[in-house]
DNA sequence: CGATTGACGTACG
DNA sequence: TCGTACGCCAATC
């Protein structure tokens, strides 16, 4: 793989994310086109580990703010470190404020 | 080529 | 409000 469309798409929305910002896997998948198949974001995250430059999965989370991909982390507390450090508040595995701090890829795209 | 999986989302009970 | 079921598309086995 050098440049699946598929996953280029997720990779550079979700390095769009601004810092201190957060977005969900649907609203990605929606922006690229494959709208419902919200699923097919978090397995292109998947395919992420291996992806150039270091996409910030940290700023993906689901839709109701819960970091479900603090599994696949180096880590656990990864992800919601790196959250805490760009000045997002994590309580409970879940952004705080989600709703404000969501980001929604569709406005820069 | 068929079956399974997957960092989700929505619907239903 | 919480738990379970289904759908959706693409990739991998």
């Amino acid at each position: 793989m050098v440049n699946d469309n598929f996953f280029e798409q997720v990779y550079e929305i979700a390095r769009l994310v601004p810092k201190g910002r957060v977005t969900s896997y649907g609203a990605i998948a929606k922006c690229i086109g494959t709208g419902k198949a919200s699923r097919m974001v978090g397995w292109a995250m998947n395919a992420a580990h291996d992806a150039t430059p270091k996409v910030p999965a940290h700023r993906v989370v689901n839709r109701n703010g819960l970091l479900t991909g603090k599994f696949h982390f180096q880590t656990d507390t990864q992800m919601q470190e790196l959250l805490e450090k760009e000045g997002i508040e994590v309580r409970d595995d879940k952004v705080v404020r989600f709703k404000e701090l969501f980001w929604e890829p569709l406005l820069e795209i």
